[in-house]
DNA sequence: GAGCGTTCCAATCGTATGATTAAAACTAGC
DNA sequence: GCTAGTTTTAATCATACGATTGGAACGCTC
């Protein structure tokens, strides 16, 4: 009587690991997290994270690995846009950023607060040690290639250093920018007041091409 | 005969203990950093983390504690200084940026890789833990809550969800920047050539300050 | 040099961790 | 409805963790 129903009831266990992970991973970090603690919440039994997965490590990339690559996708679709408009002449700086950026807002779940999904990548790319750079650059280094020389020529810029560098320092205030304001609440006292996904999307994307304008024109004075 | 010798052999444990901790947490991060990896980089027994503080996180505070406290009042003394030579009129931006960047970089130890305490501190600001919130409230809030009206003044914006947003953005970034590049080269190939720490002031400080102008240009046209 | 507070150490406590196992439960295919 | 393959389960493994203990070593004062 409960066989062929309309609920999905398949292989659900697979997703709710993923989904348990994804938050808690973004929540507490990857070395804070147990897998007791993931299972639990997914309602599932330890011993499956080990039978659909290899291991913690191989979960964690699982997670990345499904919602970054649509995410991806978009960036590059976005960015292919802003350089064909740009046609033969400089591509608007802005519109590049919004490229890498906007697609993250995009994902599903991103509502007043943030969905874990940014959070966790935020985290990851806050990461020095190891195995973090390594499960970033494997998801990442393909869309970073298209974009430094993007950000290159809406700049004016060609130095690889400076650009590598306008990139990192982009990415920072971007993962910041994800993880919410609570941190610093408890710091300023300052209520964030309503946060309006559009309008934090916007101020990213103002400050990061401010940032960036100002490093191409140091790189030019010189 | 090695009783009032001119070594100060003293009580040293405690200090090769935070020195281990703080290279540690750096590199690893605290949770992935075990008291036991800690004692055995310090050539000390495990019990004497738990004699000395009282728990592993009240060894984190002490870390920071150690080395927080001359950067802040450095912080404090360059941020007067711009405000004094300002007078009536608006302070400058970059002096206000300077004031609170610069102290990080004069700490002991800053060479071509940065200390690991600039490095610790960039981690614990990208940590939306509740411990790590309070860790950097207690020791950054006094600070925050004189460099916030600082650029608000420098920008000529009162709006205060403005200026946490903006003293957001410039945290993440310049977080980001004291990591260092090794994540960036996993990912670009791109190698940084030598890093000059003053040249590598002077671009973050150019870049939070073109970051912020175009926050507040953005705050005006509204 | 006895007494006393401080610092250090080896050993151990109780618990939590990631991983593994063998058996049970489920799902097709015929 | 039996079988073969896939998925889930409870129980357990070996190890690692933070913390604690009782006593040894040290430094100081009288």
């Amino acid at each position: 009587m409960n066989q062929t129903l309309e609920t999905p009831v398949r292989h659900d266990t697979k997703e709710k690991i993923l989904d348990a992970a994804e938050r808690l991973f973004a929540e507490h970090g990857f070395a804070a997290t147990p897998l007791r603690q993931i299972t639990a919440e997914a309602g599932v039994n330890l011993a499956a994270v080990n039978y659909h997965f290899h291991s913690k490590e191989a979960l964690l990339s699982a997670v990345v690995e499904r919602k970054v690559q649509p995410v991806n996708v978009r960036r590059i679709e976005l960015l292919d846009q802003a350089l064909r408009e740009a046609g033969q002449s400089r591509p608007a700086l802005k519109k590049v950023i919004r490229a890498f950026v906007q697609p993250i807002f995009e994902a599903k779940g991103a509502g007043i607060e943030f969905s874990s999904f940014s959070r966790l990548m935020a985290r990851l790319a806050s990461e020095p040690d190891e195995w973090a750079v390594a499960v970033m650059s494997h998801h990442m280094k393909a869309v970073i290639g298209r974009f430094i020389p993007a950000f290159g020529a809406a700049l004016g810029v060609d130095n690889p250093a400076t650009l590598a560098w306008a990139a990192k320092l982009s990415l920072g205030a971007m993962a910041h920018s994800l993880m919410g304001l609570p941190a610093l609440h408890r710091m300023t006292g300052v209520e964030p007041g309503v946060m309006d996904p559009a309008e934090h999307l916007e101020r990213l994307i103002s400050y990061i091409a401010g940032g960036m304008r100002a490093l191409a024109e140091r790189e030019r004075s010189r």
